[in-house]
DNA sequence: CCCTTTTCACCTAGGTGGTAAGAT
DNA sequence: ATCTTACCACCTAGGTGAAAAGGG
């Protein structure tokens, strides 16, 4: 996944369905993203190889919480909930940006996950309590982070279904948009 | 103001600052638009003449909800609470839409509302306590509606001053983005 | 040498008033 | 006749990977 300093949407983004929930109940679901192992990697003769130990140093951990919340347990559960606009970076000043991005470390591999949180009646996530939270990881959801592309494959991925790039698609016909449209 | 089916930007938008609020306590910040006199309107020989009784059949009082909502005192007195989102429509199906738009009628003139409503403990609002809501009204923000303008001193000022009609200045230089750039 | 940052052309997404057609 | 709607060119705003420049 690709990392940068005013941060970079994840793409493909995370997208769940939750269900179980007590509809009148008031719910955040967030998002963070932890380390999923304890290496460093790079990429070498066309594959990820680990290279030494993951700095753990920095133990930032900040969350994503979704757009929505905080929101009832109805208005979770009548769609699927999209993280399309989450955002990765390496900028560890974004702490002060008011826009919530996720700090990340270039090529370390990295595990989402996804928190439902049930509000308390103070108004406050009552984060003690572990009744409250409940905690889901997709492990297929796991990827390293780079600052520039390593992978092709990966790339052309990227190409390939997100909207933004589809001006790299080798099928993209630019004769719509050419000089004499 | 425009009204347009799909909703249009109320322009210029209302911004306020608020002070006297606990820090720590949570509140809801929502703009209703409510009627401001009992009549009709038309503009005629350049000027706005009424023309019979307002149809105050429809009632409907959607009322918009600041995006930051719900939010701590703190947070809302940090700066200034712009509402440069809120559509206007005159669709009464929007009702069904998920994005709250303010529903009008054209040719009504309106008076827009702020309201600062203080979360309950149970987090819920509870607008049964009066002490828990404050409203603030600005007559300098009345308006009439309409679905074309009328009042090309109107237009000019909309023109002047919202970035999306740039293309519209007498003075905007197309030279920058012209055939030869 | 390897990794990161900056800049760029090119795209999506959507907010403007003008204009002409449509509706009553 | 008067008001509303649909469509348009033109803009703001910002998300893409490529490529070149920067840094240790």
């Amino acid at each position: 996944m690709l990392i940068t300093k005013q941060g970079r949407r994840m793409f493909p983004f995370l997208s769940v369905i939750v269900a179980g929930l007590d509809p009148t109940c008031h719910y955040n679901i967030v998002v963070d993203v932890i380390l999923a192992d304890p290496n460093h990697w790079r990429f070498q003769g066309g594959k990820w190889v680990t290279c030494g130990k993951a700095d753990t140093d920095v133990t930032d951990n900040r969350v994503y919480t979704h757009p929505d919340s905080p929101n009832t347990g109805a208005h979770w559960m009548r769609q699927e909930i999209s993280f399309g606009k989450l955002k990765l970076t390496n900028n560890k000043g974004a702490s002060s940006n008011s826009t919530q991005m996720i700090i990340l470390q270039s090529l370390h591999k990295y595990q989402p996950r996804v928190h439902v949180i049930e509000i308390n009646k103070s108004g406050d996530e009552d984060t003690s309590d572990p009744d409250r939270v409940q905690t889901f990881t997709f492990p297929e959801t796991q990827f390293i982070a780079v600052t520039a592309y390593q992978n092709t494959d990966i790339t052309q991925l990227k190409i390939d279904h997100n909207p933004f790039a589809k001006g790299f698609r080798d099928n993209y016909d630019k004769s719509y948009s050419g000089s004499d449209a």
